[in-house]
RNA sequence: GGGCCUGUAGCUCAGCAUGGAUAGAGUGCUGGACUUCUAAUCCAGUGGUCAAGGGAUCGAAGCCCUUCGGGCCCGCCA
């Protein structure tokens, strides 16, 4: 009996007796309390029912409260009615925290099944390979990663791939600057090679173009080279893209995120998928050849309204657009296509998880990373163009098949940041931008971080030797920037300030990095730990219980963020069950309890807690670290 | 012009999907708690016309409509 099932209880005892008492079937709602005073659970039934019955809420739920007292069952034990007209329910503490203690200790604690293990790929990062990682791709790694390691608690069978655009306008810039530009193709020494192609050859190299036209001849020139894949300049730039996205990569796992499958533009481009689509979207009426106008001569898409325009497929040249990449990629990914990709080992990851590449050549294996569900995280920039790219599958009717864009607001500058950039922008907030070299990488961030949490932890821990304190630094600097990346809604714009970043206190991740921390330190000093098994009715502070309900939760959160692909529920969950935590630690002794008994009670409770708490970080993808 | 998002305490944000009790956190500011299981902590105080107006409802921060402020998107670029 979790707090699922002790709100469950009282919602099925509640309509057995409102049907017994002739009142009509309302859906109504048995919840937490909103506050502590009013008990653990209310329910609502009094205010839906008084429409029908043109009696008043409390009156109902007196009705309902006298019948409930006759038999308040294993889980409840007390029932009110409060002035307001809610019916207010008090647990039976000494039952719900021996079954919230015996849950606890499951190891699959907090999993729900919601997915019945149903293929679902995970697209997220898919950040061009010419530049390094910026804050703004943060933030879709983590909400990507998080989301991918929630939906797998809530029993779904998630494949996350990393798109990779290697023969794109982007990559041409660079290959341009190492070509023709007069940029070494190795970095200076000590800087990452994507830093390098990102920081000095992207950005310098896109603000030469309008001065020097034969640099912008080449790019052209380049890209065609890129998209037919045959030429020294298509090998070189395999060669290039490969070695950013391998550093790249490093930051991503840096951050704690991991994939299944990289799936290559090129490839995608070369595997033919594209004719296969458009016949079938011509022969469907879906695509459509533009006879006059302005798109004269053009595949276009018609839009069903006359405020939008139509989207053109393939240009009057014959030369498909980018979206014509973007459809059979979407419909590779629900497995609407036969695969015309092998898989080739890349990488074994530090998860243990195996990281795959595609492969056109026949020396790969077979393997499938298809989804009935397919969820790509991209920001709401692109909503317009995600949503044309859903209307054009869902024309292909596919029952059972769904493609969904989880968009979300972008990353900004704050005014003091920008200026760090020597950009001024008059008080307001900048825009992030690549080819401007407007941005903070992600690797500065975590370095910088790194600093900062390793001052914190020497002066905590000064016994502790190097390699500890600098594991320790970087945990929790990841903590701190994946928890600033995940805790609000995903249609809120974030202002990245890096001086802010720093602080380590209030809401933030090393908050509840720290409380798991105090309450390894608790169960360390303990020593052996006891049978958890009885004597939980001796946890009777309200601090005692607001932990183990806080701990008893576990698994609606996971449900409900599952449910929204909204991972900030998680994230809010950690922050309260720290905050009981640590109110508990403040306030109740633990090893030096009054008796024995009590010591063994509150251990079992911490440890519920170190355990709960550390599955919990572990779907945002935060280390918990057992010293800080 | 059209579309999407957003507006809640000085600042950053929960709460809105599914209406219900005195609207909550963090931060800031003021004060208090370390010979104690780690003070990256805790406790108290301070701080609100839930952008504005209207509507439906017994009841609105939440639902509907209108207006205003802020951000983003609308290329034969990606």
């Amino acid at each position: 009996m979790t707090m699922r099932l002790f709100l469950e209880g009282v919602k099925s005892k509640v309509r057995e007796i409102s049907a017994d008492l002739g009142y009509p079937a309302v859906s109504f709602e048995v919840t937490e309390t909103s506050k502590q005073d009013f008990g653990d659970a209310s329910c609502n039934i009094g205010f839906l029912l008084s429409k029908h019955l043109k009696k008043r809420p409390s009156d109902i739920a007196q009705s309902i409260a006298e019948r409930y007292k006759d038999d308040m069952g294993m889980m409840v034990s007390e029932v009110n009615v409060h002035p307001s007209g809610y019916l207010n329910f008090v647990a039976n503490y000494s039952n719900l925290l021996k079954s919230i203690m015996t849950s606890s200790q499951d190891p699959n604690y907090g999993s729900f099944d919601l997915g019945k293990n149903s293929p679902t790929v995970l697209e997220h990062t898919s950040v061009n390979p010419n530049k390094a990682l910026h804050i703004g791709h943060v933030r879709n790694i983590i909400i990507g990663d998080t989301i991918g390691r929630i939906l797998r608690k809530a029993n779904y069978d998630v494949r996350v791939l990393n798109y990779v655009d290697d023969s794109g306008l982007q990559v041409a810039d660079i290959i341009v600057g190492l070509l023709y530009g007069g940029f070494a193709k190795e970095p200076p020494k000590g800087q990452k090679f994507d830093h390098y192609c990102g920081d000095m050859v992207y950005v310098s190299i896109t603000a030469r173009y309008e001065q020097e036209p034969q640099l912008a001849e080449k790019r052209s020139i380049v890209l065609k080279e890129l998209e037919e894949g045959k030429s020294e300049t298509a090998k070189f730039g395999d060669e290039i893209t490969r070695r950013v996205l391998e550093e790249q990569l490093k930051t991503c796992w840096r951050l704690g995120a991991t994939y299944d499958c990289l799936n290559f533009e090129s490839q995608i481009v070369r595997s033919g998928l594209w004719k296969l689509v458009f016949e079938r979207m011509k022969s469907m009426g879906i695509a459509y050849l533009e006879k006059e106008g302005k798109n004269a001569g053009c595949w276009v898409v018609k839009s069903d309204s006359e405020d939008e325009e139509d989207k053109i497929l393939v240009r009057s040249n014959g030369i498909a657009t980018y979206i014509a990449k973007d459809i059979p990629y979407a419909c590779w990914k629900l497995g609407m296509l036969d695969d015309p990709f092998q898989y080739r080992q890349y990488y074994v990851q530090r998860d243990k998880r195996v990281l795959w590449e595609t492969t056109l050549e026949k020396t790969g294996t077979k393997l499938d990373f298809t989804g009935d569900r397919v969820i790509t995280v991209i920001d709401s920039r692109q909503a317009r163009l995600q949503k044309i790219i859903t209307k054009i599958i869902s024309g292909f009717q596919s029952p059972g098949k769904s493609y969904v864009h989880l968009g979300y607001e972008s990353v900004t500058l704050s005014p003091g940041t920008a200026k760090t950039l020597n950009l001024d922008t008059g008080g307001k907030s900048a825009q992030m931008s690549g080819r401007k070299g407007i941005y903070v990488n992600a690797d500065y961030v975590l370095d910088i971080l790194g600093v900062r949490t390793y001052e914190e932890a020497k002066k905590r821990n000064p016994e502790l030797d190097e390699p500890a304190l600098v594991k320790i630094a970087e945990q929790v600097a990841v903590g701190a920037l994946r928890y600033a990346m995940i805790k609000q809604d995903l249609d809120k714009i974030i202002m990245f300030d890096m001086s802010e970043s720093l602080s380590l206190e209030g809401d933030t991740g090393p908050y509840i990095q720290y409380a798991y921390a105090r309450a390894v330190r608790i169960l360390e000093k303990a020593g052996v730990m006891p049978d958890c098994d009885h004597g939980f009715e001796m946890l009777s502070t309200p601090y005692e219980k607001n932990l183990a309900k806080a701990i008893g939760k576990f698994d609606m959160q996971v449900e409900d963020s599952a449910k929204n692909l909204s991972p900030k529920i998680i994230a809010r969950y950690c922050y309260e069950l720290s905050v009981s935590f640590n109110s508990f630690y403040e306030h109740v002794k633990v090893l030096g309890a009054e008796s024995e008994a009590l010591v063994t009670a509150r251990l079992c409770l911490v440890r519920s807690f170190r355990e709960t708490l550390g599955k919990a970080l572990f779907l945002l993808g935060i280390d918990a670290p057992e010293r800080m």
